[in-house]
DNA sequence: GGCTATTTGCATATTAGTTGCATTTGTGTT
DNA sequence: AACACAAATGCAACTAATATGCAAATAGCC
């Protein structure tokens, strides 16, 4: 539910994603390990830039390396700033609770959306005043577009 | 599920809402009320700025009071742009797939979660990649901070 | 230890949205 | 119809998140 818990070794989670093993590489990547819960570029570069000299943009492209790298989750909790958190095992993926007075997110049990929907209406320390249900994928035109392109750079590489 | 079919007199929308009938409020009302799916700040500007002078900040402005109005819902999908749809009784809430691609975003039918999840999974004409359940609202500590601010401003005001 | 590709820092750009203030405009009143 | 005032608009400047170009630093490999 949350990555409070030590796990995942920082120097091989680098290894095993091909991710060359730089001081601010292990800094952000620790601080997302040990962290209660999900964290913005912000956040990170505040905590991390007290150890040793790291950049804002540097922040930037380490969490798009890990984000494509599958090592963190990027979540979009809407107020235009992203958070971020372990995509490890031991962190599956889980709706989130999004707080409109202090902006924290807070991470929920991994349920099915008919399990969250039960869970949500179950008395908790938290009051819901709007669920949004966020489907991201292709659209039909854009599928095809993209379906035609596959088969050109396939018929492009032989 | 969309509102592509005219309803809603634009002059009496604003009228009911107690907002001032302006030909820039009366331009981009005419453009939601007629648009097949939920539009951007930007979209509105470029399709009511050929018609009348209006400026950026204006159509910002109207559309947070159409929001505080309840004339239209703000849609978050991520990507820190808002989108806009009207909230008028042809128009009752739903989620919304967004496709990744063009950045469109497609009105889905107005059913429960565990409907929609079942919908879903059916075969449609686009292809989901994931499903965000992004939940709001105010937090525990939050919730007993505004509780005492409640009951402080209540003892205040008599 | 040195070579090379990758990563970082810094400056600068972009994009959505906000704010202050002067000017204009809608609306209710004479 | 003219008037008066509050509300709405335009414009410029600002903020905040994030992206990009390029030169300097550094990790991984021999
Ligand atoms: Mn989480
Ligand atoms: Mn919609
Ligand atoms: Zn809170
Ligand atoms: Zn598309």
């Amino acid at each position: 539910m949350n990555s409070s818990i030590a796990h995942c070794d920082a120097s091989e989670t680098l290894k095993n994603a091909g991710l060359a093993k730089t001081s601010q590489r292990m800094a952000v990547l620790e601080k997302l390990i040990g962290a209660p819960g999900p964290l913005t570029a912000r956040d990170l570069l505040a905590e991390t830039s007290q150890r040793l000299k790291i950049n804002r943009v540097t922040i930037y492209r380490i969490l798009a390396s890990f984000r494509d790298g599958g090592i963190v989750r990027e979540i979009d909790a809407g107020g235009g700033t992203a958070y971020y958190e372990m995509a490890c095992r031991h962190n599956p993926i889980h709706p989130h609770f999004h707080c409109r007075r202090c902006d924290c997110l807070i991470c929920m049990p991994p349920l099915t959306l008919s399990q969250t929907w039960e869970w949500l209406t179950r008395p908790t320390d938290f009051s819901v005043e709007s669920i949004n249900v966020h489907i991201t994928g292709v659209c039909g035109p854009c599928r095809e577009k993209e379906y035609c392109n596959d088969v050109a750079s396939e018929r492009n590489t032989r």
